[in-house]
DNA sequence: GATTTTGTAACTGATTCTGTTACAGGATCG
DNA sequence: CGATCCTGTAACAGAATCAGTTACAAAATC
């Protein structure tokens, strides 16, 4: 339902922690992911930005600034999703009803609690769980 | 970011339950939404299929089936969605990477946590609760 | 029998998503 | 210094999804 940037965004940052070492090119990182390098390119931006990796234009590689352990999903959903809202409002509803006048605050509330309960759970797994499961 | 069924839904819901003698007719509640009687016809039939609501051919109106109190928004959820996960995976990482090979895997599991931890949330709330913020 | 309504299929335009081409500019190495 | 490799980014394309719409058969009502 929601588009896969975290799932590649999170693709990317496991092999960049399994490599420590090497600078891998998104053309390598797009052969892993099995997409286009500018694909790669892209998302990593948004993590650039994000501050979660360093990279700069001409030096291959990208590398993380902080440890796995202390890089948590929620980082990296806040990063590929920044300030987007998980569930969609419809725009404009009847404002001469007492439904169609309220119902957009009563779903804000809503919805804003779905949505922190599912970030508070993001927040609580972390790329070292990540790197766990798939070495283990 | 999702779609907006989920909230046209829950004002459809919540249009039944505060004219509960009355039988609403898709244009009506059109007009609260400002959309087109088709959208409502299409979303009520889903809570049909799910057993939200009863209603029939040529018959105007829909009728909850249980109290507000009883029906959770994970209800209403689980209608307008049957089915759908809330994360995308990308479809073919490539098998010659241990990364590639079981990030499908990892990504279900912290995907299906966070998942969990929003429809817990939106079972923890009812549409007597949307009814009472509407209404307060 | 005329009218109203639901249920549903089919189509449309707008938007989003993923993949792609193209290219400017930084880094590296002979 | 010039060739090569890389990143960052803009621009575009096809596919998919979304919301809205038209159309109509069949059910209910008056």
């Amino acid at each position: 339902m929601i588009n896969s940037r975290l799932s590649v965004a999170i693709h990317i940052l496991s092999l960049l922690a399994s490599h420590p070492r090497d600078r891998l090119t998104s053309e390598y990182i797009a052969g892993s992911v099995q997409t286009n390098p500018v694909v790669i390119r892209r998302l990593t931006g948004m993590l650039r930005k994000a501050g979660i990796v360093t990279s700069s234009p001409g030096t291959a590689g990208a590398v993380l600034t902080k440890a796995p352990v202390e890089i948590t999903l929620l980082d990296v959903y806040d990063a590929v999703f920044a300030g987007e809202d998980l569930f969609s409002i419809h725009n404009t509803p009847n404002p001469d009803c007492q439904v169609g006048r309220n119902i957009q605050d009563t779903l804000d509330t809503h919805f804003e609690r779905a949505e922190q309960a599912m970030k508070d759970e993001l927040a609580r797994q972390t790329l070292a769980d990540t790197m766990e499961h798939l070495f283990a």
